[in-house]
DNA sequence: TAAGATTGATTAGTCAATCTTA
DNA sequence: TAAGATTGACTAATCAATCTTA
């Protein structure tokens, strides 16, 4: 331990531990919730989410990989099951570039409209209602702060991803 | 969409897709800084970390599995993995019942030792170098709070894993 | 009968390599 | 040459079933 790397203190480490606590428990607990009810993973969840928001239900798969927070190689496997599924179909990208797009099926729509109640009510209940107001916009501030770190890319696309759903 | 179960407002819907962008993204962070250099998940090195808090260095497994905030499964898993590489070893329960320990060794130890600087310093570049001393303070007030939720069991554990490392 | 632990099968994610096209 | 996308091999996690012993 070196003077430029000091140990963390042990207000610190309890706040890690908790912090620790809850990344290694919130994702599988929202997981289990759409996997029981809807068969659908929260990665597989945010790609219809995302592209349903999307102008004309589309995106390109690089943009989308971002949005989605997960890696152009587990991305395209991912298409690989949910174009099965047919909730996704995948057609070059209209404009130009050696682009794809992902293209957002009626079935997957429905899908997904299937889906939300459930999951929005389990966000509300494990997040939302287990904090205070006052505590749940911090939570937002904080989390913006330390997504500016671990995703500094994928920031300007998160406003994107805030459009109402094309119904 | 039912009355009882409100549509969250869009100030809710942007700080979950920042509290989602975070729970996706921080945890394969840790992970890969661990990996890259020492060759651990943070799930393994969790468990290296709590054996090596606990007196005696040994944990009953399924103690150790909700320390870890994983399934008993997952553990023997591990388990198996880590005993191959001679960092824990399993023996019989000492005092009673039917339950069998796991015992950090030394190479368990030092391997940990090893991990922990890089570890450390990964953590407070991600998280705490990137908030406020406030917002941290806020941050582990609000795990605490999560975790009530999301693992009710672990709660009490938790002050228990904040003993000093056993050099 | 149930707690504690393990196992094997299935599934998903990562990583490195490859392919295609501007 | 590099961005965008895909692939296959490897590894890990989940889930259900099983085993053991109080």
């Amino acid at each position: 331990v070196s003077d430029d790397a000091p140990w963390p203190s042990r207000d610190q480490l309890a706040t890690w531990m908790h912090v620790a606590g809850v990344i290694m428990t919130l994702p599988p607990a929202i997981d289990a919730q759409l996997k029981r009810y809807s068969g659908l993973s929260f990665y597989e969840y945010s790609i219809l989410d995302a592209l349903s928001r999307a102008p004309n239900r589309a995106r390109q798969l690089c943009e989308l990989a971002q949005m989605a927070y997960g890696s152009q190689s587990r991305l395209s496997h991912a298409m690989k099951r949910m174009e099965k599924q047919g909730w996704v179909m995948r057609r070059d990208c209209a404009g130009h570039a050696r682009g794809v797009e992902a293209v957002l099926t009626d079935e997957g729509h429905a899908k997904l409209i299937e889906a939300a109640p459930g999951h929005v009510q389990e966000v509300r209940r494990l997040v939302v209602d287990a904090l205070t107001p006052e505590q749940l916009a911090q939570f937002g501030e904080i989390c913006r702060s330390l997504l500016a770190v671990t995703a500094p890319n994928a920031t300007h696309l998160l406003e994107e991803g805030l459009s109402p759903p094309n119904d």
